[in-house]
DNA sequence: AGCACGCCGACT
DNA sequence: GTCGGCGTGCTC
């Protein structure tokens, strides 16, 4: 009996109902090379078409089943640790996704790899009874004179059965069909994209060319903006396809070269280093007390509430440093990096060169040097958003999360894990160290602490002592009692005349829902909306056209109903508009900072609207939550929360908590020096004890309100909850498949007995957002004691459904949802 | 999912 | 007889 050494390989591109590890053998050639991580090309299906797969396990076989054979390895040495493998699986696992997606997470950026078929002409032999298609195709090569892929093929005939086509065309040695990597070719360059005109000829072409041609004119706009930009980025960041771009080459708008980026972004950042603060009394507890607790090698996680303003960040600072001296790693999440620059800076400031960043806004080749620089012991300590939890340490003792209630801890594409949980499976296989941070915790770790599952360590003095801000509310309803109805109540109009007067500066906060101006016809009612989104346009003044917030999708205003003709068109929402107008009148325009999803699309422009706000004397920083989050501005005398309760009720089991923590932040901005600030909150629910227990920034207040219905209503922490979304183009066919997984649920539950772990079933019911880019989404919820508990009879479930998905319904599976839209 | 195979009606 | 549409079942 011969001994075979066989390899497991997860397969790119399976979905999640066949996603299994598939066996094959490893040739005597490849015996040195093929391990545990190494990623593999083999041949896969009947046809033994290519596919990229990652080793997941070796084994000893006796060869009775035949195994076929792995081509060839793809890297010089293997791509991921054992460890990584163990994660991911933990990960396909908990949120429902294949093997494979979850060890993308875990591969360096950018090695991702796709095989396309080519076809090529060898002879040129034509039948007389050829269909048009085969003739077509024929033809096509001949121009071409060079190998096409078959994608090109399908695109230039639109017809269905080129495949089938071809395969014959093959049969009767016509062509041939090879498989090429699609990115072999610029592995180590990048594909760099310039324009080639002039900004005002370029301004003039999309005038005339590129009236509706939005994608492109994106993609233009970002290249004017920053002269040059690897493609890679112009499509994440544009939302553009690489069709756009090709098709602004070819006619001649922009140039692409490959180049070698090996940037380091931060470089300037690194200024001096080591300069040590002094703690606190009360820092210093803290601190103290999780490195005693350190000492028992084990497993701990603390949770730091600490008031705004009361020098986490030094407490973090020194914790690193012990790491450091220990010489481990430590991981540093923030909610977005972007955003909070001052933190980067701190960690730079004191370790220099120990340290790495890793975020969204890096381009590929910039976030290849960062996971290089981790991956090869250069530097000890990370600091970046979500996927920083990756970060390829092997010797990982502490992670910090700041701001742990920040719902960006949770990713939104598949698989749609959450960061904390991350953080807590590396760090319980390293007895390491969970920090979670926060002035306003999460109901859930709150909890956690109260009932003595985490440590619960807090900070209470505010740097300076200085006094949190005074916080009044204000009653919107009577404002309109009062004859007010304008946007401003008489308060915070009152304060930003005094702001104006003494040259201060002050924060407005627009509620994000409550932001969206939408236009409607005064006498028939009619809303203006998204023809593929069931969202109603928004105005935006800058480029005075309707915009979707979903799909990017503008169309320009009209004055004149569409429907009944009226010219009685007006603007509805919070009255951006009018606040707009109102702030206008008090402050020049160079003195209004706007901060939105549409002033900060392209990179770091968040920073420099940041800057240019805190270089002004006298300024107004006016945006959407993103002002809220990690700004540490030390001379905002005023700040002003429009519609504070929109965000109240909208967006399932946990409005309030958002609310809660969106104004106390915000409000927490405010105080110059040594003096308090003020705040005023505008709302028309002054008696939910959200607004109220904001107005003393009391959390403990609005904890035992919000526990309590919590558990009233069994929502988390009492239980787990799970959101199955689908989405398609049939209404129908997608509520009749969303109501089939109760009846295949019901099932499965039995087999497994998990019948007692699950609490309620609701739906399907259209989501918050009933159609986004033409399909329609509807939702199933799942109340269960706790998603392990029901893992088997679910998992089971969701298989099954995918597999008897005949139409064209996409399934997605969120576990612990932090968004419900 | 993707893809091949096979069965069936349609059409030169 | 061949082309193309669609249902079915498999992927180490």
């Amino acid at each position: 009996m011969v001994e075979i050494y066989c390899a497991k390989v997860s397969l790119s591109n399976l979905n999640f109902s066949i996603d299994k590890e598939f066996s094959y053998q490893i040739p005597n050639n490849l015996k040195n090379e093929v391990e545990i991580g190494t990623r593999v090309i083999v041949p896969f299906g009947r046809t033994n078409k290519k596919r990229e797969g990652v080793v997941t396990d070796i084994f000893g076989y006796d060869g009775v089943m035949p195994l076929k054979p792995i081509y060839q390895t793809i890297d010089s040495e293997k791509l991921i640790s054992k460890e990584s493998i163990d994660l991911a699986r933990f990960i396909s696992k908990k949120y429902y996704s294949s093997l494979y997606d979850a060890i993308l997470l875990l591969m360096p950026p950018g090695s991702n790899i796709k095989f396309l078929e080519y076809v090529t002409l060898i002879s040129n032999k034509i039948d007389d009874n050829m269909s048009d298609l085969k003739r077509f195709i024929i033809d096509y090569l001949s121009d071409k004179n060079e190998p096409v892929s078959l994608k090109e093929l399908e695109t230039k005939t639109g017809n269905d059965s080129v495949r089938k086509a071809v395969i014959e065309l093959k049969k009767a040695g016509i062509v041939e069909i090879t498989e090429e990597n699609q990115n072999a070719h610029n592995q180590k360059s990048l594909q760099v994209a310039s324009l080639l005109l002039e900004e005002f000829e370029t301004r003039d072409y999309m005038e005339q060319f590129l009236k509706k041609a939005f994608a492109q004119r994106r993609v233009l706009e970002m290249l004017m903006e920053d002269g040059k930009m690897p493609i890679v980025d112009l499509i994440a960041f544009s939302g553009a396809s690489r069709g756009s771009i090709t098709s602004l080459q070819k006619k001649g708008i922009i140039d692409i070269t490959d180049e070698i980026l090996e940037v380091d972004p931060f470089i300037l950042e690194k200024t001096k280093s080591g300069e040590k603060p002094i703690l606190n009394i009360e820092q210093e507890n803290v601190v103290n007390r999780i490195l005693e607790k350190r000492k028992d090698q084990k497993y701990s996680e603390f949770l730091i509430k600490g008031v705004t303003g009361s020098g986490k960040t030094e407490v973090y600072l020194e914790l690193v440093e012990h790491i450091i001296r220990e010489e481990k790693q430590a991981i540093i999440l923030v909610p977005e990096i972007a955003l909070t620059p001052q933190i980067r800076l701190r960690f730079f400031n004191r370790f220099g060169e120990n340290v790495a960043v890793l975020h969204s806004a890096l381009s590929i080749s910039e976030r290849k040097a960062q996971w290089r620089k981790i991956e090869d012991g250069e530097v000890r300590v990370v600091v970046g958003a979500r996927s920083a939890v990756f970060a390829p340490f092997s010797n990982l003792s502490l992670i910090i999360v700041d701001e742990e209630h920040e719902t960006t801890y949770k990713s939104e594409n598949t698989p749609r894990y959450n960061a904390k949980d991350i953080a807590r499976y590396r760090l319980e296989k390293t007895n390491g160290t969970l920090v979670l941070s926060s002035a306003t915790p999460s109901v859930e770790n709150y909890y956690r602490a109260k009932i003595g599952e985490i440590e619960l360590l807090t900070l209470e003095n505010r740097y300076n002592n200085v006094g949190l801000p005074e916080v009044e509310i204000v009653d919107m309803r009577d404002e309109l009692k009062n004859g007010n109805n304008s946007v401003l109540s008489e308060s915070l109009r009152a304060k930003l005349m005094e702001v104006k007067k003494n040259e201060q500066k002050a924060i407005i906060l627009l509620n994000r829902r409550g932001y969206s101006t939408f236009v409607s016809c005064r006498d028939c009612g009619f809303v203006i909306k998204c023809p593929k989104c069931d969202v109603a346009l928004t105005y935006h003044s800058i480029s005075g056209e309707l915009q979707c917030h979903y799909c990017g999708y503008s169309e320009p205003l009209v004055n004149v109903c569409p429907d009944c003709h009226s010219t009685s068109l007006r603007y509805f929402g919070s009255g951006t508009q009018k606040l707009e107008e109102e702030l206008y009148k008090m402050f020049s325009d160079t003195q209004i900072v706007r901060m939105d999803n549409d002033t900060t699309t392209t990179k770091m422009s968040h920073e420099r609207l940041l800057t240019q706000f805190s270089k002004e004397k006298c300024a107004i920083l006016l945006g959407t939550q993103m002002i809220a989050k990690g700004l540490d501005f030390k001379d905002v005398a005023v700040v002003g929360v429009i519609s504070a309760d929109s965000s109240l009720f909208l967006g399932g089991f946990n409005g309030a908590e958002k609310t809660f923590s969106l104004i106390t932040q915000v409000c927490g901005r405010a105080g110059r020096g040594e003096k308090r600030g003020n705040a005023i909150v505008q709302t028309y629910n002054p008696e939910h004890y959200a607004i109220l227990a904001s107005q003393d920034q009391d959390y403990d207040k609005f904890y035992e309100n919000e526990i309590a219905f919590r558990k009233n209503m069994k929502y988390p922490p009492f239980c787990e909850i799970i959101n199955v979304i689908f989405t398609g183009d049939d209404a129908d066919k997608i509520f009749a498949m969303a109501d089939g997984i109760k009846k295949i649920m019901t099932e499965k539950v039995d087999l497994y007995g998990e019948r007692e772990s699950y609490i309620a079933m609701y739906g399907p019911v259209p989501c918050g957002i009933a159609k986004i880019r033409d399909k329609y989404r509807f939702h199933i919820l799942i109340k269960c004691i706790s998603a392990k508990s029901i893992q088997n009879s679910f998992s089971e479930a969701v298989k099954e459904l995918i597999l008897k998905n005949t139409f064209d319904i996409n399934v997605a599976v969120d576990v612990n949802p932090v968004n419900f839209i």
